[in-house]
DNA sequence: GACCGCCTTT
C-alpha cells in the first residue's frame, strides 16, 4: 500500500492545499499486478506507448489496460476491457471508477459504485473518498450514507492525519446534500481538521444561510491554528455578496486583504456579479475598477457581469469599452459575454448592434434568444419580437416560461392588451406552465395602462387560483391604489403584505409611501417612512413629493434639509419638488439661488420639469413678462408642461396675449395629442373666442373628446362616476342636489359680488361634477365620513369655494385631486391655501 | 468557491 499512501490526496472541491496537485494529469499507478490476475496478451500496441522491443509481444494486465485506455482518453475502450474482465478486484474497480472521477463524469460513477459494493468488493480509503466525492456532485445522498458506513466500519474515520481527506469527503458530502445537522455531527468528531474542513463546514452554513455560524467557525479555526485561505474567504463572501449583503461582503474584503490573502478573480467575481445582482450597478464598475488596479485580470464571467452593470446603468460607452476588454481577453464569442453584450446594447437603446453581437454567437442558449426578443419588446418592436419568438420554436429551440413573458410583457406594454392576453392563455397548451412573472406581466401591464380595475381583478383571480403573489406582484398593484377613491385598498394591501409572509422590501415601502399619500393619508405615508430601514433617495423624494401634494411645503423643505444631513444626495426629481415647494411659500429668490446653483452644488443640469416649474411660480406670482423671457432664454426645447405653465398663469392672471401665445405653441407641439386638445379646449372654452385659425382646430377637436371632465367618488364601496355634461342622467337625486346647491350659492353670493364668466358658463353647459359629486355623496353618505373624489382636470375657483364652504357648513372633510394638486377642505379652508387654483 | 434573460418603487 505504500504506493497508494503517497499518491496525492484527492481534489476535494473544499482542499485548498492540494489544489495545484489536482491539476496535474493523473498518472498510471505502478504497482505491480498481483499473481491472481490473469495476463493478457496479443493486444495490439496503443499508441504512444512504445513496447521495449518490436518483436516481444506485450504483456499487460487488464487493470493497467483500463489505466492507459483513460490516459489516452478512451474510456469506452477501458469501460470495454473493464467489461470483459471475468473477476474485478479492487484495483480494477478503482481504475474504471478513477477514470470516470477525473474527468468529472461523477454521474458513470455512482451506478458503478453501487454494482461494486453489491459485488462485495470493500473500497479503499481513496476509492470511498473518489465515490463520496461523486455522490456530493450528484446529491446521492443513499450512497453517500452507504459509504460514510463502510469508512466507520473500515476504520477510515479515526484520529490520524491520513483520515482527514476521507473525514472531508464525507463532511462534504453532507454539506451539497443540504445535511447540515449530519455534516455538523462528523466535523464535531472528526479528530484532526484541515483547511479543506473548515471550508466544507463553512460552505455549509453560508449555504443554510446560518450566518452567524459561518463566523463563529472562522474565529474557531484560527484559534485552532488554520488560518483562512482563498476560498474561505471566497465561499463567504460569494454567499454575503449573493444574498444581497454586500455591504458585509465588502467588510469581509477588508479582512481578507488585512489577513494578507489576496483576492483573486473569483473574489472580485463575486462581488461584482453580487452588486449587479442587487441592482447597485455603480458600485459594481467601482470593484471591478478595484480588480483592474489590484492587477487581476478579469476573466469571462468578470466582464460579463460588469457589461451587465452598464445594462443596469445604461452606459453604453463603458459597455463598449468592455466590449473592447472581452475582445482581447477571446471571451466575446462566449455565450455568457455574449448575452450580457446583447442586453447592454439593447438596453441602451442600440437595438442593431445587439442583433450582430446576438448573430455572432456561435452557440446560443436560451438566454440568448430570451434577451434579444426581450430587447425587440422593450424596443417597441413587437412584431421582430414576435418574429424571433416563432423562429425559435421553427428551430428547435424550447422557449421557457421566461421567454413567453417577455413577450406578453411587451405587447401589454406597447399597448397591445389582447395579444398579451391571448398568450397568457396560450402558452400553457404549448406546454409552458405560467408562473407568478406571467401574472405580475399582466397586473404590471394593467396598471401601466390605467386599467386599475383590471389589474385589481387579475390579482384576486390569481389569488383564487393559489398562484401566490411575490413582491413585484405586491410592488405592481400597489400604484393602482394611489389615488383618494382606493383609499382603503392601501391598508387592505399592506396587510397582504404580511399574511404573504413578504418583508417589508425597500422598494414596497417606497411604494406605500406614496400610495398612502395619494389616497390621502399623509399620516400612513409619514408612518411607512419612519419605520422605512433603508431608505433611498426614491423614498426621500416619496416623503418630500408627499408633504408638497398635502400643501405643507415647509414640512416639504424641512425633509429635504434632513435628507441633506443624512449625506443622501438629491436627484432631478428631489430638486423640481424644493423648487415647487419654495415656489408655494412665494421665496422667489430660494428658488432662483436652487436653480442657477444646481449644476454646481449638486451636479445636476436642469431638465425640462425643473425649468416647468420655474414658469410655473414665475407665472403664479404674476411676473408673466419674466416667465416669457425665461422660456424664450431657455436652452431646451420648451415641452408640454413649460407651455401648460404658462398658459395656466396667463389664464388666471388675464393676460389674453400671452395666453394665446402659450396655446398656439401648445398646439402647435402635436395637435393630436388629446392633452393638449383638452388644454386648449378648455382654455378658450374659459375665456371665449377669437379668429385664430390653427387653434380652432385644435379646439374643435378637444370639444369632440368625450368626457371633458369627470370625477369620480366612492361611497360604501362602489365608484360613482360623474361628468359635467351627463346630469341629466342623475335626474333621481338631481332635484335633492339643486336644492343644496342652491342653499350653498345663497352663501356664495353673499361672498362673491355677481357672478363672473366662470359662473355664467357652468350655466350654460351645466354644473361643474366636482359639485355634483359633493351634493350626491353628502346626501349619500354617512355624516362625518370624509369625501373623497378624483378629477381628471383642475379645480376652478368656484368649485374650490364651493368646497371649502361645505366643508364648514356640512362639517366634513372633503378630499379633491385634480390634475394638478390634493385639495383638502377642512373647515372652510383648504389645504393648497388657494395657491392651485 | 462565481454565471447572463422576464415581472419592480418617486
Amino acid at each position: 500500500m505504500a504506493a497508494f499512501a503517497q499518491a496525492p490526496p484527492l481534489a476535494l472541491h473544499f482542499q485548498e492545499a492540494t489544489r495545484s496537485s489536482s491539476s496535474q494529469p493523473p498518472r498510471p499507478r505502478t504497482r505491480p499486478s498481483p499473481p491472481a490476475q490473469r495476463p493478457t496478451t496479443a493486444h495490439p500496441p496503443l499508441p504512444g506507448t512504445s513496447p521495449s522491443s518490436a518483436s516481444e509481444p506485450l504483456i499487460v494486465s487488464e487493470t493497467k489496460l483500463i489505466t492507459m485506455h483513460s490516459c489516452a482518453g478512451r474510456l469506452e475502450d477501458a469501460r470495454k476491457v473493464f467489461e470483459g474482465m471475468a473477476c474485478r478486484d479492487l484495483l480494477a474497480w478503482s481504475a474504471m471508477i478513477g477514470a470516470y472521477a477525473i474527468r468529472g463524469l461523477y454521474k458513470e460513477v455512482v451506478p458503478l459504485a453501487v454494482t461494486m459494493v453489491r459485488e462485495g468488493v470493500i473500497p479503499d480509503r481513496f476509492l470511498i473518498t473518489r465515490i463520496l466525492q461523486a455522490c456530493a456532485y450528484t446529491e446521492d445522498l443513499e450512497l453517500g450514507v452507504a459509504m460514510h458506513s463502510l469508512a466507520i466500519q473500515s476504520g477510515f474515520m479515526v484520529e490520524r492525519a491520513r483520515d482527514v481527506p476521507v473525514g472531508n469527503s464525507v463532511l462534504a458530502m453532507y454539506v451539497k446534500c443540504g445535511e447540515l445537522g449530519r455534516a455538523r455531527v462528523v466535523f464535531e468528531n472528526m479528530g484532526q481538521r484541515d483547511l479543506g474542513t473548515w471550508n466544507s463546514m463553512i460552505f455549509g452554513c453560508c449555504q443554510s444561510n446560518e450566518w452567524e455560524e459561518a463566523r463563529r467557525l472562522l474565529d474557531d479555526m484560527r484559534h485552532e491554528g488554520t488560518e483562512p485561505g482563498v476560498i474561505t474567504w471566497n465561499t463567504l463572501i460569494s454567499s454575503y455578496a449573493r444574498s444581497g449583503e454586500l455591504d458585509v461582503a465588502m467588510e469581509m474584503l477588508e479582512q481578507m486583504e488585512e489577513s494578507g490573502v489576496a483576492p483573486d478573480v473569483i473574489t472580485w467575481t463575486s462581488l461584482v456579479s453580487g452588486f449587479v445582482y442587487s441592482d447597485r450597478g455603480g458600485e459594481a464598475l467601482r470593484c471591478f475598477m478595484r480588480m483592474r488596479l489590484a492587477g487581476v485580470e478579469p476573466n469571462g464571467m468578470t466582464i460579463a457581469s460588469a457589461i451587465s452593470a452598464c445594462a443596469s446603468l445604461r452606459l453604453l460607452s463603458q459597455g463598449m469599452e468592455l466590449h473592447c476588454h472581452a475582445i482581447k481577453v477571446g471571451s466575446v464569442n462566449n455565450v455568457l459575454s455574449g448575452n450580457s453584450l446583447v442586453d447592454m446594447y439593447a438596453k441602451c437603446g442600440e437595438i442593431v448592434a445587439a442583433k450582430r453581437i446576438f448573430n455572432e454567437i456561435p452557440e446560443k442558449d436560451i438566454f440568448s434568444w430570451n434577451s434579444m426578443v426581450a430587447g425587440y419588446a422593450q424596443a417597441g418592436y413587437c412584431g421582430k419580437a414576435y418574429e424571433l419568438f416563432c423562429k425559435m420554436e421553427s428551430l428547435g429551440v424550447r422557449r421557457n416560461v421566461i421567454t413567453w413573458n417577455i413577450m406578453i410583457s411587451g405587447y401589454i406594454r406597447n399597448g397591445d392588451d389582447e395579444r398579451a392576453f391571448e398568450l397568457f392563455q396560450m402558452m400553457e397548451s404549448y406546454g409552458v406552465k405560467r408562473d407568478t412573472a406571467s401574472w405580475n406581466a399582466l397586473i404590471a401591464g394593467s396598471v401601466h395602462n390605467g386599467h386599475s380595475d383590471r389589474a385589481l381583478r387579475i390579482f384576486r383571480q390569481m389569488q383564487s387560483l393559489l398562484v401566490r403573489p411575490d413582491y413585484i406582484t405586491i410592488l405592481s398593484i400597489i400604484p393602482a391604489f394611489a389615488n383618494l377613491v382606493a383609499f382603503s385598498k392601501v391598508r387592505e394591501i399592506h396587510t397582504c403584505i404580511f399574511h404573504n409572509y413578504l418583508e417589508m422590501d425597500g422598494k414596497i415601502a417606497n411604494a406605500l409611501i406614496n400610495a398612502y399619500s395619494k389616497s390621502g393619508d399623509l399620516a400612513g405615508a409619514c408612518a411607512v417612512f419612519d419605520r422605512h430601514s433603508s431608505r433611498n433617495i426614491i423614498s426621500w423624494n416619496c416623503i418630500i413629493l408627499a408633504h408638497l401634494l398635502h400643501g405643507s411645503p415647509s414640512e416639504a423643505l424641512d425633509c429635504f434639509c434632513e435628507m441633506k444631513q443624512e449625506g443622501v444626495l438629491p436627484d432631478h426629481t428631489t430638486l423640481t419638488a424644493v423648487i415647487k415647494a419654495y415656489g408655494l411659500q412665494g421665496k422667489v429668490s430660494e428658488v432662483k439661488q436652487i436653480f442657477y446653483n444646481m449644476t454646481h452644488d449638486y451636479n445636476i443640469t436642469p431638465d425640462l420639469d425643473h425649468y416647468a416649474a420655474i414658469v410655473d411660480l414665475l407665472g403664479r406670482s404674476g411676473c408673466l413678462q419674466e416667465a416669457y423671457e425665461f422660456i424664450d432664454n431657455m436652452p431646451l426645447i420648451p415641452n408640454l408642461a413649460v407651455w401648460e405653465a404658462l398658459l395656466t398663469a396667463a389664464t388666471i392672471h388675464g393676460n389674453a396675449r400671452l395666453a394665446n401665445l402659450a396655446a398656439r405653441e401648445l398646439s402647435s407641439l402635436d395637435p393630436s395629442d388629446t392633452r393638449i386638445q383638452r388644454l386648449v379646449f378648455n382654455y378658450w372654452d374659459l375665456t371665449g373666442k377669437s379668429a385664430d385659425v390653427p387653434l380652432m382646430t385644435v379646439y374643435n377637436k378637444g370639444r369632440e373628446l368625450k368626457d371633458v371632465d369627470s370625477c369620480s367618488v366612492e361611497i360604501k364601496n362602489k365608484v360613482y362616476l360623474f361628468s359635467t355634461s351627463d346630469n341629466l342622467a342623475l335626474e333621481s337625486t338631481v332635484a335633492e342636489l339643486k336644492l343644496i346647491m342652491i342653499q350653498i350659492r345663497m352663501s356664495l353670493l353673499n361672498i362673491c359680488n355677481g357672478t363672473d364668466a366662470e359662473e355664467e358658463k357652468e350655466e350654460l353647459s351645466g354644473i361643474h361634477c366636482e359639485k355634483l359629486a359633493i351634493a350626491f355623496a353628502i346626501s349619500n353618505s354617512p355624516p362625518l365620513r370624509s369625501i373623497r373624489i378624483i378629477k381628471t382636470l383642475r379645480m376652478c375657483s368656484r368649485c374650490h369655494i364651493f368646497a371649502k364652504l361645505v366643508s364648514e357648513k356640512y362639517e366634513r372633510q372633503i378630499l379633491i385631486k385634480d390634475s394638478n394638486c390634493l385639495h383638502k377642505f377642512k373647515d372652510g379652508k383648504c389645504s393648497c391655501e388657494d395657491k392651485n387654483v
